[in-house]
DNA sequence: TAGATTGTTAATCGATTAACAATC
DNA sequence: TAGATTGTTAATCGATTAACAATC
């Protein structure tokens, strides 16, 4: 049922840096790198790119290195890049309008096939190319499309009534920008959370931490 | 010079989850709850609760467990929210507005002052009731103002020389959006990135995984 | 071939979990 | 007091780094 066996967490999130990187340098015209020169590059160390890269697979050559191309391509393979999954988005305020018009869907395997709202203004508007229904025609849509991932661009309060309903029309893969924990309510989903504010609160944790003195931290 | 000695960084990225979940109980009118009944309700373990929280003080009490209010508040402390960052925006487009009109700056310890951009069509527009400046007068304001971090909502290609302008200006912590590693390239700045391009391909792969039956792999 | 660099095993380091004495 | 639960030390687990034989 999966295709590569006992991938941790950590390596995982390092793989779509290796592949931005790769990218840059093939760009570059960069033919050939070694995971020692990559690791100067990308502040790591050779030996765990070469850890890494050797969970998926031999891309390398023993007095040769890397070669940049193909191992680009593998990566892309890796990531699942090749695949088109069809998302429909929930939620058309200003974060899931921005992520409709921001994102490259296609460059990352994926296409918007539906955006979804409940706010009268918004219903009938286009967000690039693609008009915004009804949230109540959430069902008949799925019904209709094959959706294989919702992105929760919607309130907290609003998510788990609307995950609840994309649960039982089968849609179980989820890109949460909401704050709202999904994965604790069931087990057999695909979540990937961005939370903005969780972000912005540990950058607030760094600088306090970098410059406060212990002497203020009691005032 | 630093609040916290040797905080892990899972650690730091699990604080805002606990003030997240924290803030629920307390909304709900939970006066104490022991670190098992947390465990249970987060997905964790009781023991990594009591342990991350003891890196930063005794917050407990034995017998009784933690008093949700008061830890609510310490960790708002820890996380430093208790102050106000001033911040700029760098770029108003699709992405930059949604942050701007999304965020609630101000819960998270910042406060943002300023919105630049070199597009003229944007230049002088509102946002939020701040005034998008030329990306040109970014030094003039800068000077002006005391800016204590930015915020990247930029295209990769010209982060790396509204970075060095910012640096030299003496803003060093980042909040960046942009596909691009800032870190690699100066060492005593803060970053905190939000590489949406990354989830999203993190999202592709965890499907593609779950998904993928081996032999079709090679196709 | 000789030099370079991988793939892979072994050693180290760090984070998580378990256990339990301290104590409310 | 007795029961519960923390704070903290010890044990385990996993991830990173180092080392080196294989090999291009």
């Amino acid at each position: 049922m999966h295709r590569y066996k006992n991938i941790s967490a950590p390596v995982i999130k390092r793989l779509p840096r290796y592949y931005r990187f790769l990218g840059e340098l093939h760009d570059k015209g960069v033919i050939r790198i070694s995971s020692r020169e990559l690791s100067v590059k990308m502040g790591l160390t050779a030996s765990q790119i070469r850890q890494d890269l050797n969970c998926f697979g031999g891309f390398g050559q023993q007095g040769y290195g890397y070669p940049v191309e193909s191992l680009y391509n593998e990566i892309a393979h890796i990531l699942g890049l090749d695949h088109t999954y069809s998302a429909i988005l929930i939620g058309a305020g200003n974060l899931g309008k921005a992520v409709a018009m921001h994102m490259s869907f296609e460059k990352r395997g994926f296409r918007l096939i539906g955006i979804f709202d409940n706010d009268s203004k918004k219903i009938g508007t286009e967000i690039r190319g693609i008009m915004v229904s009804d949230l109540d025609s959430l069902e008949h849509f799925c019904s209709q499309n094959k959706t294989d991932a919702a992105i929760f661009c919607v309130p907290k309060n609003a998510v788990h009534d609307i995950a609840d309903r994309l649960y039982r029309a089968g849609v179980k893969n989820y890109w949460n920008f909401s704050h709202y924990d999904l994965s604790v309510h069931y087990d057999d989903i695909i979540v990937e959370n961005v939370h903005l504010n969780d972000s912005l609160m540990i950058l607030c944790y760094k600088i306090s931490d970098a410059n406060d003195f212990p002497d203020n931290t009691s005032a």
